[in-house]
Parts: C-alpha cells; structure tokens; sequence
DNA sequence: TCAAAAGTGTTGTTGATACACCCATGA
DNA sequence: TCATGGGTGTATCAACAACACTTTTGA
C-alpha cells in the first residue's frame, strides 16, 4: 500500500481558481452580489467574486474563504456547480475554475464589507454583463437554485431565522419567475410539517400582521434520515 | 477591453486529472468500467479510468480524448460530475480531479480496447474498493444517473440502437435497484411517444419474440424544443 | 403440452390546480 | 371607513399505483 515518490512531474500544471454565484434575496427580488474587477485584465468590469485556489487548502475551503473574507459570515450553504476549463477563457493565462453557488440571508451582510470590497447586490432582472464565461456560470447557477428550490427547503438559507408564509412565498415567486397561488402554496409548505409556528407576528409588512415562522431543522433532518422527500 | 499581460505568477499551479465514471449495461445488470492501475501510488489496485489534463486542451477535450482512447468511440454520453481538491487525495502529489460519468453501450465496446487497457466491466453490486476517492465519485455518478434517468431520456444511450421494451425495463430497474410494473412501465413509456415501434421482432430473448423499438431523436428534439419536460 | 416471457385495461387513490370571500388593522 | 395585505376550503382533473389473465412459440 505505501507509494513510491511518483510526482507526475512530466504533466502540466495550471492555475485553478474559484468563481462564487453569490445569491441573495431583498426587497422581493432575488439579487446577485458581484463587483468591479480591480486587476487586469478586464478591470473595471463587472465580475464574479473569486479568487485562486493556494497550496495548502482543499476546494471548499477556498470557497469558504473566499466567502468569508467577503461577507464575516461562516457555514453559508454553498455547492459546487461546474468547473470550467476552456482554454482561452481567461485571455491573460490559462486558468481551471470552480463556480460555486452561495445562498446568504443577505439581511446578515454588512454594508462595511460591502464598500471595503466593492460588492454591490444587483437584481437578477437587471443584471449587467459579466466577464469571461461569469454569464454562462450565473445561468447555470440560476438553474441550480431553481432545482434545488424544487427538492430541498433551501429558500430557509434566503431569509431571516423568522419569516413569514407570505414573505417565503415571495421567495419563491422570486426564484421561480412566476406566481403562486397563496392558498395552494401555504397549504403544500405547511404540509411537508417543517415550520414552526410562532406567537409572535411581524408587523411591518401589512397592517394585519402576519405570523412568524422557523424552519424546524431538527425535524427536516428527522424526516430525511428517515428517507423523505421533500418536494415543493 | 485590451488585457494587460497579468500572468498571474504569483498564485500557485496545480496537476489537474479527470476521472471517468463509465457506466455501461450488459447481461440486465448495470456496470462500470474499471482497471488496475499501473503507476504508483496504489499500482494494481482498482481504479477509474483517468488522465492528466494537457497545455493545449479543454476539460471537456480531455475527457473525450480519455474515453475514446479508452473505447475507440465518439460522441459518447458524458457530463460533469465534480470536481474533487482535496490536499490529500492523492498520497504522491496535490491533484485536483474533475470526475465526468459516461454512458456508453456496451456492444459498441469492443474486446480489444479491453485487452489492451486491462479494462473490466464489473456489476455495481460487487464493486470492488476502488483507489483514493473514487468510490465517492461513482456514489455521486450513480446519483447522478439515476436523477438524469427520471428526468431525460438517457437510458436510451445505453442500449443498442433497436430495443425491446422489456430490455428498456430491465435497464430502468437495474438504474433504480427496484422492480417496475410492466403494464405501467409499458405505458408511461409509449405515453411519450418518442418510440419507434419496428416491424420485426427480437427472438432471441424469447420464444414469443418482443417486437423492436428505436427512439426517435429528431420527435424528441422537437419536443424539448418546445419546452416539453420528458419524465419517466 | 408446457414453460417462459410478451402483451394488454380498469379502478382507486393521491396530489395538483383553480378559484372567491372574510378578517384585522393603521391611517 | 377604507385600503391593504393575511388568512381560509372545496371541487375538479390528471398522474400514479395496484392488480390478473391471455397470447405466442420453441423445446
């Protein structure tokens, strides 16, 4: 079993970088955190937060890094989406990159880190164009979002501990593109049983107030040990 | 627009390798191709199919060029699974793979290549222990195939261009490890009415014969043109 | 003539959709 | 008192699951 010193020395090496789909959801939209690049080339233009793998870390842990120096926040819920390698991509060198998607409940991130590394929080509809293939990675992490919003109760990642029923509903809608039926919708979120309903109602939105809820995910990993499906 | 000569120099280079989950069916029962691998580490233990990424190719060139090397085939089913980075992973250097599944059909496969590249087709059900991460990467592959299987019509690159209805069963329980009811499997399927239905029968699997099918790519094309969503 | 696999329909259940009115509250 | 958003129930339809017998043919 020990291995001999083989050092694969007659293959290439490459440059292996990371690009983060950060997502976010304020004031009813889903939005996208992205800056302007400050290096060369293409600076100036916006761009996907990334950044380049180093000696002594694993993949995930530079995309957590890499979050983490850009938001102060840990275990943000994070998933490989595709890597690229088109040779060319990058017109300075070649360079292999890993697009991760990030969901942060944005209401967590600070406007000081904002300024400090020139994020900006851009609605999906009016997005400008990215650099490089960054496009091509948002439509695909887009489509991700949209899958696993479908499968797993990710929008929880999206919002405040608290929220209401129509607020996620908005969520939803928003990642969705499309409306929902309030009744079907409350009806099918309430049946899947992981909402915990609060005394409490938040009173900023409506005159009315509507009740706060948390997501329950003591319960959910009940349900999915116990090989459940959860569906929306 | 006009990119500065950045080189980038100063952040680290990397091996880059790609993996090859290969999946094929023969004899009812699914299968992946593997070999013992001939380089240290962990010379003679089995293994994926891989290779080192090249200066002059894309990922994308590279996993083909792995598997036709491999199969002498084109055009093969193939898609990105992960990319794995882990410090570790490999005991002799840092190596950060990106592991592709393939489908290929499997009497397309000729002997030869097998001979020559010690390739071996084994049933997933006595998988042996397979070298470094690799049993991590065909445990997210068949996931990954059996989520595509129920939701594309990719059971369809497994078989041989004319099929039976009972052998497409047979390939959907073999991807799922659970028995389906042919009256409803029957139906669902011709329900989506991308099968050809041939004039000749397969005698060779019973004495009654089961009339031969083939799939109708271009009918196929056209619907997912037109947003259809194929589902079994 | 019999064993082995192919082929065929109906029914009940469940989940999805469509849809309209009353309630609570602050301004 | 009224405008705003929160909250509720039912009926219809489509998709899915369960289920048993007849047909063909080579040995």
């Amino acid at each position: 079993m020990g291995p001999k010193n083989q050092d694969y020395s007659e293959h290439p090496k490459f440059h292996v970088a990371l690009d983060c789909i950060i997502f976010g959801f304020e004031q009813g939209e889903l939005k996208l955190l992205i800056h302007k690049r400050r290096i060369e080339p293409f600076k100036g233009h916006w761009s996907l937060f990334g950044g380049f793998l180093k000696d002594k870390e694993s993949l995930t842990d530079a995309a957590n890094r890499i979050l983490r120096e850009l938001t102060g926040l840990e275990k943000i819920y994070m998933e490989e989406i595709q890597t690229y390698g088109e040779i060319k991509r990058d017109p300075a060198a070649r360079v292999i990159s890993v697009a991760y998607y990030a969901l942060i409940p944005s209401h967590r991130y600070s406007d000081e880190h904002s300024k400090q590394y020139g994020a900006t929080w851009v609605s999906l509809k009016d997005l400008p164009a990215l650099i490089m293939d960054h496009d091509t990675m948002v439509e695909k992490g887009l489509m991700r979002l949209r899958r696993r919003a479908s499968s797993q109760p990710i929008g929880f990642e999206l919002l405040p501990r608290e929220f209401t029923i129509p607020q996620l509903q908005t969520l939803y809608e928003a990642i969705y593109q499309s409306e929902l039926d309030k009744r079907n919708f409350r009806k099918k979120i309430l049946s899947k049983d992981v909402l915990i309903k609060l005394e409490e109602k938040d009173k900023i939105h409506s005159r009315k107030g509507a009740f706060l809820y948390r997501f329950d995910k003591r319960k959910y990993k009940h349900l999915v040990d116990g090989g459940y499906n959860f569906t929306i």
